[in-house]
Formats: structure tokens, sequence, C-alpha cells
DNA sequence: AAAGATAGTAATTGATTACTACTTAAAATC
DNA sequence: GATTTTAAGTAGTAATCAATTACTATCTTT
């Protein structure tokens, strides 16, 4: 809705970052789907044309806004994790931080999501792909850390854990999409994860907890 | 992709029905916020302005499949847990009931949750909306009766679970999107549901995890 | 301060969209 | 079998979209 005050001639580079905060900023509160190049161009006091000085093309400007998203997050994520030395709880870290970045861009998941709903496989689909998968990685990895130390059952099924790790999320924003208010997400959080580590912690041998 | 043969003059309400079903085909292979009304008529043999004799916006089809989608996922799900009598082994079966549906449908999900993102509220969005209301409300029956017949733990935090049974079935679709193929939900499904089984079912330890 | 380079405007493009007016074909009813 | 009613085809419309063009304003460098 903050649609900036008049800004002066910006360097390119400048104005490229502009326009991807823009879309970040404006897809919080619009589809993602639904969000045009005059739209964007409004909410940062430009003409509609000027934005292709700087992008080839519309594509373009979300492959730009992907990979804002993948570098902030996993940035985010990865600095939660680091001085945890328990894999537990270094996952509840991420889990909570990657919330903390969803509720900032309440935008972000929606447009994650409508990239990977597109049909032909474009460049921002393919940035978005990889960006799971980075995720995917470093998820399977404290899996198995956390095997290793024994916080975690060693026949726990790791990539259904990491599925679901995922899933979790996506379930809250889901969540919030319907209450239309992201920031319910912090709130529940705790609640849903504390089911999801309970789910990973137990062994699967029928008897209960270890 | 399956494009009927040649459909001589249908009664109104039948061609009704074939472009909810048109609609639905349609969107398993494309990107439901793309799926324009050419697209529609094309996949029933029909010509573009034939749709708004029977409809009387685009808006109005939406609103049909998601009823249509409504009123089968449901009967789905309230037939796969009747004749189950433990709450645990009905959220089981309700589990894999929609997961079968979706593996069917595979644009259902995505129609659902494009809906969901939209800004204002239409009547599209409306139902969506309800349906997924219906859909906690009946959960949430199943847990109290999990509760009440010491299946669950009386201390089980009712409304996370009821949203992570819900992000569980997205976390399952937002894997498959990436794969590109619904079918790979069937078979990650079981194991998804597993751990999300001892994460209810487990008790919660007062003072501290394990 | 002049000149070149860069950034932005305003107007317009062709393509695509949902939707409509008019006509023809098919089916139901008498 | 003629007549009425319903369904679909034909051929548009206005609006909107991403992208382009010709031109102007603003920076930077010397």
């Amino acid at each position: 809705m903050r649609q900036g005050p008049r800004q002066k001639n910006l360097p390119a580079d400048e104005r490229r970052n502009v326009t991807v905060e823009a879309v970040v900023a404006l897809a919080a509160s619009t589809n993602p789907a639904e969000i045009t190049t005059a739209a964007i161009a409004k909410q940062m006091n430009l003409t509609q044309g000027a934005l292709f000085r700087h992008f080839p093309n519309k594509e373009a400007i979300w492959q730009a806004v992907i990979k804002w998203v993948a570098v902030r997050l996993m940035a985010r994520i990865e600095k939660a994790a680091e001085e945890i030395t328990s894999p537990l709880e270094a996952m509840h870290a991420m889990f909570m931080a990657h919330v903390d970045f969803v509720a900032e861009h309440p935008g972000v998941p929606r447009m994650l999501f409508g990239e990977l709903q597109r049909v032909n496989a474009t460049p921002a689909k393919r940035l978005a792909h990889a960006l799971l998968h980075q995720y995917a990685i470093r998820l399977n990895d404290l899996i198995k850390a956390g095997k290793a130390c024994g916080e975690l059952p060693v026949d726990l099924d790791s990539d259904a854990a990491a599925t679901l790790f995922i899933g979790t999320i996506q379930g809250l924003v889901m969540q919030s999409l319907i209450a239309g208010d992201m920031e319910r997400v912090r709130a529940d959080a705790p609640r849903v994860f504390a089911i999801y580590r309970r789910g990973i912690v137990t062994a699967q041998i029928k008897g209960g907890e270890r």
C-alpha cells in the first residue's frame, strides 16, 4: 500500500532493487497472478514503460524477485541455525525464522506457490524450484545429524520428514490466507511445530516414546 | 487433455455439468489463473460465446466448479470415514481419501489455493472458504472423539492438529507440483501421515522435550 | 558550462481478454 | 409435419495487457 515519496532518477541497478521491493510489497495485498506492470510502476511512482528500460520483459522482473526471496530467506534460515549445536533445536530455529520471514513478507509464499503452478518451466519457476531443493537438502542434513547424535530415531523417514516440514509451513500460510491475516502464523507456528516435533522425535516402534 | 468427441446440443443443465468437468480437466495441466473462457470452450468442442448462454459470466463458472469440488470432496471424505469407529483410523481414512481425490483431480488443490489468493471475496472464494471451514469442523469432531475414547491425548492442541492435517496434504501437493507428477502424492502420503500420526498420538511431556 | 550518457515520460502498438448482438441449427411440443 | 423453444455458431465490441517508440529531463564527466 505504501507508495513511496517521489524518487528522482535512480541508477539502473538501484532502480531494479526498488522494483523488486515494490513487487514484494504489492504481493502482500494483491494476488500475484494479477500484478500488472502498470501496478508495479504505480507502486514505485514510475511510468509503466520505464520498467522496460531496466528489465527486458516482465518475466525478468519475476526472476529478480524470486532471486531476492531465495537469497534473503536462505540467509535468514542459515543464520537462525548456525549457532545451535542440537540439530533438533536448529530445525526449530529454522522453522521460526521461516515463519518470521513469511509474516514480514506475506506475499512471498504466494509468489512461490504461484510460480510453481506455472506450466512451462520459466526461469522464475526454475529459481523457485532450486530454492526449495536447497531447502530440502539443508533439512536432510539436519535430520541426518539428528539421527547421528541420537536426537532423532534412526528409522525416521527423512524425505517424509522434510516434506512435512515445508508442508507444515504451507499449511500455516493457508490458514492465514483464509483468516486474511499473515501475522497469525506467528502465533500458530509454535503450537503446530510442537506436533511436528513429536512426530519426528517419536520412534516408529510401537510402544510410545523413547 | 481429453477433448471429448463432438457433442450435439445439450440441455442447459447438462451443458453446465460438462463445462465444470472441462475446467477440472483443464486445471490438471494448466495454471488455473490462466484458464480462459476460450480454452474452456475448446476443451469441450464449443464456441467461446456459447458458454455465456449457460453462465452469466466467468466468475459463475468458477463458482460452479468450486461447488462441484466441495460436494465431491466432502462426500468422498465422509464416505471414507463413515464405517470406521476408531476416530484415529477415521482420520487416516479421510487423509487417504483426500489424497486419492487429489491424485485423480490434480487441478483441484491448485484451483482452491488460487481462489484463496484472491483479494476481494468473490463468491467462488467464499465457497472455497466454506469448504475448508466445514473440513476443519469435521476434523475437530474427530479429534474430540479421539480424546474422549483415549486414542488421543486430552492435552492435544486440536486447532493446531487440524491445521497440520490440511497443511500436510498441502505439503504433499507442493512436492508433486515440483515433481510435476500428482500421482506421487499417493506414494508419499502414507509415509508423511505416519509422522503426523505420531505427532498427535504422542502425549505432551510437561517441562521439556526428549 | 558544454557534451555525452543515462533515466524517465507520454503515447501507442498488437495481442488477448471477457462479454454481447445477431443469426442459424437442433430439439421439443403441438 | 408445422410451430415454438432452446442451444450453438458467427462475428463482433470495449477493455486491458505487455511491450515499443519518439522524445525529454536529469545526471555525470570533463
